[in-house]
DNA sequence: TTAGTTGCAAAACTTTTGCATACGA
DNA sequence: TCGTATGCAAAAGTTTTGCAACTAA
């Protein structure tokens, strides 16, 4: 488990320093590793524990710790770019269509996927994201609707 | 192989409408199903045809091919939907991280992993999409960068 | 005839950017 | 001190919406 300490060093290796606005963010993704926030989420959370900080750095905050992998930049098409913290395991996501929960799932099948088109396209592969649309129980139970 | 008369029952069967400006958008994809384009590329390409055509036209138009299932809305994470021809058979996408290229594959293995999901989770899933980024040949070629 | 459709312009949203000020190391 | 970071407001880019005029069936 990533802490506070370390990510405050991988800024200082590239220059970048730590501000008050960053730790509050970076608390807050270590806090919650399981969210996939919106950058309009994040500002309205921060807000919470400092009420001057702008939009605009929260946008320029995750951009910075995407860059460093520290997060990860995801999109479940609704719009928005979402943010997670990268420190887990690689994992997938279902995508209940009903309530928009996002459920992470694991799975190892992908890697040798991965193998096998790279050397069928000649493409080299950095990353891959697999994600499921579909009904949670919740939704599958209420929902005459979805079936 | 679908065929525009098709799909004007399709329309007609909900009550809507076969309005020339949406013949000129349904065409063009039908002469190019490989394409994946933005509301924007679409609009373009139907303003040759019909220079008076609207955006929000076009907006409105592939919203309503999706939601009949006659398009497909996708994300390539560049900040805009994009719009493919339903009409082929399952496929995947090989994301080019250096020169934006979308390549596409298939795969039959992940019907089957459809279903273990669908178990564990109680999730019933509808639709599912996998995505490799990386680097394509010739981006891999001249990209020292890349490697 | 009339319910659905269009084009336009304005609005809504998310994200980015310019700039003067503030601040971490 | 000095280069980086911040907050604000304005701008940019995509998508949606209100509305009067229009049109397919």
């Amino acid at each position: 488990m990533k802490h506070i300490d370390d990510i405050q060093k991988e800024l200082k290796a590239k220059d970048y320093k730590m501000t008050p606005q960053r730790k509050i963010i970076i608390d807050f993704f270590l806090k919650h590793p399981e969210k996939h926030l919106s950058a309009e989420d994040v500002f309205l959370e921060v807000k919470k524990i400092n009420p001057d900080i702008g939009l605009a750095t929260v946008y320029r905050t995750l951009e910075l710790l995407a860059d460093l992998e520290i997060l990860k930049k995801m999109n479940f098409d609704d719009g928005k770019f979402r943010y997670e913290f990268s420190n887990e395991e690689e994992h997938h996501h279902l995508i209940c269509l009903g309530c928009d929960e996002v459920i992470e799932f694991e799975n190892e099948v992908l890697e040798s996927l991965a193998n096998v088109i790279a050397q069928k396209h000649g493409f080299k592969v950095v990353d891959h994201q697999l994600k499921f649309y579909g009904y949670c129980k919740n939704c599958t139970q209420k929902g005459k609707d979805y079936i």
